[in-house]
DNA sequence: TGCTAAACGGCGGGGGTCTCCGTATCGTAT
DNA sequence: ATACGATACGGAGACCCCCGCCGTTTAGCA
């Protein structure tokens, strides 16, 4: 990769961050282009859709939490274990803007992306679930927890503290909004 | 209002709602006018933005989910009615396409809608969820039920069966992902 | 110091939103 | 029956965005 592209690279990374966090994950790329001075051309030569600028914006993000996600394998209280990831998740997909939707655009997306963040999370939090599987509700699998964390991410993304309440809804969930009285 | 203008409100209405089945809350309003047999400037009169024209495709539906929830006010069975309630809002949010981004975008509208969609939706759910807070984990609002349900089927749009998606992952969440082990 | 392949910028086509205004039409008052 | 004012219509124009393409510049190697 040549050097004048590397800096553009990078400028564009920086620049698409900041207004992804700003407008959220449908920003102007033309806009971003003209931020880092740079022409569209170059934007769409780097990345070829959209998908591909969110999916690098967020992937230092997301392998962290996947990072996160590995070190807690082997605990041996599970259920704290994968309920602190899941919380971690939560608020990073809630706090993030644009991150939520990225992850449940490329959920939808047609072609299989091998590598896309939500492939990357649901096989990192795998182990997790599975060491858990005991305590978790019956045929409560990976993509369901991920799918209902980015739901409420969705939905809280305009509240004043969108952290605050994805956690507290999040929470509502794992302990039931109205369990079987018995 | 003129005899015209209502034909062409009407034709509008049953358009905008074809076109929105189809694309989702982001279809084209150029397209509906086009599709209608009008011009753009008619359709921009009737309905001065898009926020104006899903409220008005959605009306029907949402007032008679409100009415069904004021049908079930008062049943003895507290608990059966508000979640019998709840499965049905669940379904229609993820069964037709663009309910569900509507209630998510008015929810986070910056003025107040007086009757916007979701405000309607949270008075006529608020004596079911009251009658039924016995049984309900401490805190839960009707607000809170509304969020999770519209964000369970944002996440579960492209799913290849959304009702039935949707209404498993709202089952999970009413008797918890995991429950406090005690 | 040349040379070539890689990278760049921006143009043009297609489409969308929103505003505005000249024109056609409806409904009524005469 | 007709004339007239209010109302609704349609589309042009300004602006923005996405996307593909191509002539030009430039980095890095020989």
């Amino acid at each position: 990769m040549r050097a004048d592209a590397q800096r553009n690279y990078a400028r564009l990374l920086a620049v698409a961050e900041e207004e992804i966090a700003l407008n959220g994950a449908d920003a102007s790329l033309e806009q971003i282009a003209r931020l880092a001075g740079v022409g569209s051309g170059t934007v769409r030569r780097h990345f070829p859709n959209r998908h591909a600028l969110l999916a690098a914006v967020f992937r230092d993000r997301v392998e962290t939490l996947c990072a996160h996600a590995r070190d807690r394998v082997g605990r041996p209280d599970t259920r704290a274990a994968l309920l602190e990831w899941l919380g971690e998740v939560t608020t990073s997909a809630a706090t993030i803007r644009g991150l939520a939707m990225a992850l449940n655009r490329d959920r939808s997306a047609d072609t299989e992306h091998e590598h896309c963040a939500t492939t990357q999370l649901t096989e990192a939090g795998e182990p997790l679930v599975r060491q858990a599987a005991g305590v978790l509700a019956p045929g409560v699998t990976v993509a369901d927890l991920l799918a209902l964390i980015t739901g409420i991410a969705l939905a809280t993304e305009d509240h004043p503290d969108p952290a605050g309440e994805a956690g507290r809804l999040f929470a509502l969930t794992v302990a039931g909004l109205s369990p079987e009285p018995r």
